[in-house]
Parts: C-alpha cells; sequence; structure tokens
DNA sequence: ATTAGTTATTGACCGAGGTCAATTTCTGTA
DNA sequence: TACAGAAATTGACCTCGGTCAATAACTAAT
C-alpha cells in the first residue's frame, strides 16, 4: 500500500519506452517490433509484457502521448473563430494522424475504451479533443439549434470521415483540409448567413 | 487466354469459402483461424495463401458478401422519406457490423481501398451504399444548400461515428439507433421546417 | 500417347506477438 | 544480519499468420 511500485520498475519502463522512441523515431511506428524494443533496452522479452499488456498498450501510450503535444498546442493558441481558422489550427493533428496508415487504425481501435477502467491515452485524447471542440463551438458563430456537444461529435465524426477518405485510392486527390473544410462549411452553418433557397 | 482458371480451382476456392462460413456461423468472425478452415476444407495451409492474399482477403469477401445481402434489402424497399424511416431500413446493418468489434474494424480498414486495381468487396459495398444515399438524399425533404453527393458522404460520416461510440464505454448507454437519428436530423435539416432561432 | 509447359497443391519452415513456471531481486521485520 | 514474502525478470516455449521450394495435376500440341 506504501510503495507497491520498486524505483526499478520505473527504470525498466522508461528504458522501454526510450528505445521504442528511438526506434520509431528512425523507421516509423508500423516497423516496430518488440524484439527490437527489448533488445534495444536491454531486457528479456517476458519483461516487456510485464510492463505493457500487449505491443498495442505501448502504441496507445507513445501515439497518446505524441496527441497530447499537439493538443496542447491547441490549447495555448486562442481559440478559432472561423472554420479556415478551425481547419488550420488541426492541420498537424492531421497530418500526423495521416502520417501511416497503422498510426490511423491504432487510434480508431484505442480512440474509444472498452471498459471504463481502461481508459487508454488515445482516449483521453479524445476526450481532450472533444472538450476544446465544444467550447470553440461556443465562441465561434455557429449554428445554434443544436447543442455544443452534437456540433463537437459532428467535428469528430467529420475529421475522422476526411482521414478515412484521405487513404481510400478513389477520393485521395482532393486534400485533406480542403475536404474537412468544406465538410465543416456544410455542417456548423454561420448564423449570420440565412439559408439560401429553404424556405418556400 | 481461353481458361486461365480450372476447374479444381473453383472448387477449392468454394470449398474454403464453404468452411469458413460453417465455422463462422458456428463461432463468430472473431475465433476464425485458417488452420481450422484449411483442415475443415481438406487441403494444405498453402493452399489457402493461394487463394486468398492474407487471411483479411478472406474477411473482406465473406463480410462484404454479408453487407451486399443486406444493401439488396435496401435496394428492394421503397426509399425511406424521414429521417426515422432511414434510421430504420439502415438498421440491420448497424446491427451486424456492431455485432463483433473485429467485424467493424475489418469494414473501417477495407471501406477505402488503397490501390484503385484493389477495390475489395467491403470497399464495393461504400460504393453501393453511397449510391443508394444520394438517391434517397434526392427524394426526401432535406437541405438544398449542399450537394446530395456531400450529404451522403454526411450520411457515412454519421453512421461510422454512431458505431464508434457505440463501442466506447462512455457512450454506450444511450441507443445506437437513437444517437444516429439525432446525429441525421442535426445534419439533413429538413426543409420544410423554418431555423428554430438562427435569424436574428 | 507422349511430352513440354503451365498451374495448383503441399507441408516444412519462418517471424513475431504473447505466455508462464522458474529464478532473481527487492523490501520490511525480527 | 538473517530471513520470509512480495515483486520483477528471465527465456524457453506456444500460437498463428504467412512463405516458398518441391511436387503433383492439368492442358494443349505434336
Amino acid at each position: 500500500m506504501t510503495k507497491p511500485v520498486q524505483q526499478r520498475t520505473l527504470k525498466t519502463r522508461a528504458k522501454l519506452i526510450a528505445a521504442a522512441e528511438v526506434l520509431i523515431a528512425k523507421e516509423g511506428y508500423t516497423a516496430l517490433r518488440v524484439e527490437d524494443v527489448v533488445q534495444k533496452a536491454g531486457v528479456a522479452k517476458g519483461t516487456f509484457f510485464a510492463h505493457f499488456r500487449d505491443k498495442d498498450a505501448l502504441m496507445d501510450r507513445l501515439i497518446g502521448a505524441h496527441i497530447d503535444r499537439i493538443l496542447d498546442d491547441w490549447e495555448k493558441a486562442p481559440a478559432p473563430k472561423t472554420i479556415p481558422e478551425v481547419v488550420a489550427i488541426m492541420s498537424p493533428l492531421l497530418t500526423f494522424l495521416t502520417s501511416e496508415r497503422y498510426v490511423f487504425d491504432v487510434v480508431m481501435r484505442y480512440s474509444g475504451a472498452t471498459l471504463i477502467e481502461d481508459i487508454g491515452p488515445i482516449a483521453m485524447t479524445i476526450g481532450r479533443f472533444d472538450e476544446l471542440m465544444c467550447g470553440w463551438m461556443e465562441v465561434g458563430e455557429y449554428r445554434a439549434d443544436v447543442s455544443p456537444q452534437l456540433l463537437s461529435e459532428g467535428v469528430q465524426a467529420f475529421f475522422f470521415q476526411a482521414m478515412a477518405l484521405h487513404f481510400c485510392a478513389l477520393h485521395s486527390d482532393i486534400a485533406l483540409t480542403d475536404r474537412l473544410q468544406s465538410y465543416l462549411s456544410a455542417w456548423l452553418i454561420v448564423k449570420t448567413e440565412s439559408p439560401s433557397a429553404s424556405c418556400t
């Protein structure tokens, strides 16, 4: 109860993470192999799995940490007021999530936690994303007929849709940010404009 | 050129698919192992990979076929005119895609083809989905300020978002169809209604 | 019918993620 | 300091998807 975790535990975990980060910096997430990580960290294979449930748990942590760093910038910057500004601020995250198909897949799979107990790093970042978005929705001049919460969920949906189509051969010709912008323009209908030809 | 494919090829492939279908009916997609398929089909392991690039290629085909059967019903039925009707007709597909997390993941991964050459069965069904949706968008009384194509892409985005949150511990309390309905109500703003409190 | 060339099948083998009983290291207590 | 119990580490072993050189089966041409 007093000291359930030993010093060497932290040290070993740090070694594993450091080794993984070096390897990823060199070869990317897709190419990472557990064998290489433990070899570089100088520990046995079993040790890895004493620290991480599986390979994906490490990925969850590393990718989550990367996303967190990007979201830190979102928080530091002034809230975007227009749709182009929203897209612009989102751009670094789009770039990271589409840098490797594998990264996108991991984020998709871990963006929602299955059990409440194990809300992992990536799932946490989705929470941050959502919170930030809700804030932006309130300060910008967007439609007011639906709640900021729903607006935020929609932005998330289009955010992922834009990336999914980016990976698709039939649609990858259109720039990711352009597509997202046209989605958001349609979703977050700007307040001051009156609907063009709908009220007959 | 005349007969590039032999009879036994078709027979072997049919045996493999039949074996897989039996196993899946019994244990589900998640539990399917290639070893079991080849054993039940009475062929060697290598044969499997002479017929399918990898395990996922078989899954693509089987899951794609299942989705196709569901979409056949969509096509047979009269086009839904209201949002509740749209959700109702979509319900069987939602049920199938959320029956196993693994199925959802496979569909996500294969819904967009990486190369134009290998548009697989699942990617084809997304095309059908899109086409059907475009048709429905035109006959229903939905917003006219954006193209049916964009409307359809949005429906797709919300369709997947609803399922993703369904798998998420934080959000799985709300029924899948209810969530989708509230998404679509906000996205496909019905024409006849005038926007409530937006034009100040 | 024989044969040459093509296509399909085989199964031993590999790679990489993941497990676990045995062992070592650590910590608090007498 | 000695020792008992807990925690961390080890590496042989397992599973399962996937490969490939060798072999068998098929086809068409002479």
